[in-house]
DNA sequence: ACGGGCGGGACTGCCCGTTGGT
DNA sequence: ACCAACGGGCAGTCCCGCCCGT
């Protein structure tokens, strides 16, 4: 019961605070507007201040960088607080996978389509995968202190850090890979897969077929570079 | 065998080559010790143009961003291809580990200090972590590739994609822990440690102590922005 | 000498005044604080009022631009004032110099310490040399009047007004001599040199020795500009 | 022969050249023409810009702040170098008068119409006059540079700085005077009799009248701040 | 009066397209 | 034909003003 308090429930802000946050959605939500329009590079700071009827200066009192505007969310999700939430009973990498599970419930009742516009934009606009990185880098930090409260051990270790950094980086191709096919799909399910691969030593310790070697090798001009 | 000399030896470039990366050297040289002097934020790319006694217009004809004057090397190493260069025999996860400490021989032979001093630097300045967070993300990439070539598979899939990036994520955490250190101590052996962290479960499998989950609570409330 | 008196001796304020003066010295104890280890030019305004646990607008409301944080002080000497002071039978020139003496011994008397710190910031912060020179403009004004009046004559006139200039400028390369050598040494010997230059036509009088011509002419070319 | 060359004849500049002084003088004369229109302070460099028909940014690259295109004169006049011009055999003090009187005769030949615009927009622009009082502050440094020289001695000496620095003041004082009466009356005449207040002690040794001292005490109230 | 929100203008740094000179 | 310099554009920061509510 407070647990969902915690969560959802906020002291009712000063009017002073509500009014500061409405300009804030009110910003975010011409950006968002104005990026899907013409794209996120090609729409100027300037551009969104004056959509939302205010001075450049006030958009950068509101968000540090343009990139900001796409990553804010009033109900900062946190997913790593929903591991942290789980029973103290679980072995870790199951609080791990059921915590992620319930957060996604959130996710998903939320305003999902706003979500989704944010983070299909993020995954699919080159100059935001800097921010996007950032935030995994943060969630991986939070992980390993989470697990590490959880399992009783210092959160700076080399192994701690990083089994939740692996663990973080494959929770992510998980959501690429949904948000890739444009949020159709079960989420959770991919991220079952995603972990699980990881867990089960399925792939580290398959072996290499015969004719492999070649086919490796052939595809090693076609990269590209994907950067800016 | 023949895999590894082709990643390393290149073929004679042509004399004009040799000059550009001659001056590209020198930008770079310029750079780093002006970064060095005053920090790399503070540095300005004009700076370092005149330091190199060319016009700030040809800095970015050698290096597209400021970013990058840190990041290139003249041989890169491309840590994935030395996986790619291991027998076949080998289950994909050896080869993994084996490969990269491979790698890790040229890193070491090649002008260790000019390494080191520009890993230290890119992990030190949080301006770089997003330029250093893209190279993570590209290396995680190649090993997909590589991994799907070893196994047969698509490289596209989640699973090899999911796998391949908690790999190369537990690999940085590990040198994330030898530059913390100014680079004493071993790199593979850390490597081995976090990848081993991830392999063999037994970190995911641990169960939480009694007293841990009031431990975790009470930590988090002083949680602290690590951001700028 | 009452009229020393009129200088220093202040009407007991109202105790209003007495705790804006109290927040406003503590403003400015923790500026110059932060301007020692951080420089006048890197610290800005939002972080001194936040040292000081005041809002930003309230800074402004104590002090009318940043740079006024240097140059206040609660007790403003007015140096001209205590030439105004000198008894009327001395000729001008002597009360002049005397009187700046007397306001001398006050400015020693008086948190020596404090004074040279922010005198020197004000000398060696390029930033804050318009402000500076204003100063000097201001008791150049000054002087004129007072000079003016001991000698019967309009304030606004060519001649008093370019004599006070001339007198004052004087004066403050001595004070610039002093702080440059960290405020070791007498400074009323040095204005009474600084003065004594000009009033004496030593210099002005002299002749050029032979060989000196031709030593200007080549230093001509290698000025460098000394500003910023 | 050769100085008149070395005053006048430049180079024949590059094309290059010619198009960026072009380019300058275009932008300083809009700048001039806005100015006056309504006034330094309300005119934004964005007005400038655009009615030269410039980027902003250009602007900046041209002038390194909005005051220099007040202080800004393609023949960059430096009094200084006038005096040095004078012949060895005259003591310093003639030297320094009449080089000043030389310089004028330029002045008064080049232009004399924008001349006199940008000395009264500075001298009656208050946010100009940090800028305009820089300005006599590296006259005084070269002068005291060029005395020295002259005199055979070092140029950072107290008194050779402190002399000329006086001499300087004064100076300055005759051409605020010149201005204020829209640049009608003799320049040189205002300058001899600044500068000859100052080299015979006439006011220095005046004694002050009966009945000043009351007057000047009087007059202390009614001072009026000219800042900002 | 005092804090806070907001606006605005100067200025800088990175980066890029174009152009003109050698 | 190359290639450096010129000019432009945009994000971002700082100082400081005005107006509001308390």
């Amino acid at each position: 019961m407070e647990g969902a308090d915690r969560a959802v429930v906020e002291a009712p802000r000063s009017l002073r605070h509500r009014k500061k946050d409405r300009t804030r959605r009110e910003i975010q939500a011409e950006a968002l507007r104005l990026f899907a329009e013409k794209g996120y590079q090609s729409t100027t700071v300037e551009e969104i201040a004056s959509a939302a009827e205010v001075a450049p200066r006030t958009f950068f009192r509101y968000f540090p960088t343009k990139e900001e505007v796409v990553f804010w969310s009033e109900y900062q999700p946190a997913l790593a607080d929903f591991v942290d939430a789980r029973p103290g009973g679980e072995p870790a990498v199951e609080a791990l996978r059921r915590g992620l599970v319930d957060g996604l419930a959130v996710f998903y009742a939320e305003d999902h389509d706003r979500l989704l516009e944010r983070v299909t934009l993020a995954y699919r606009t080159p100059a935001l995968h800097p921010r996007l990185r950032q935030q995994q880098a943060v969630a991986a930090d939070r992980m390993a202190e989470i697990l590490a409260g959880r399992l009783g051990v210092a959160p700076g270790g080399l192994e701690v850090r990083a089994f939740a950094a692996a663990m973080t980086s494959a929770l992510w191709v998980a959501v690429d890979e949904w948000q890739a096919h444009d949020g159709v799909g079960d989420l959770g399910a991919l991220i079952d897969r995603a972990l699980g691969t990881v867990l089960d030593g399925s792939v580290a310790t398959a072996e290499l077929p015969r004719r492999a070697r070649t086919a490796t090798a052939s595809r090693r001009t076609k990269r590209s570079s994907s950067r800016r």
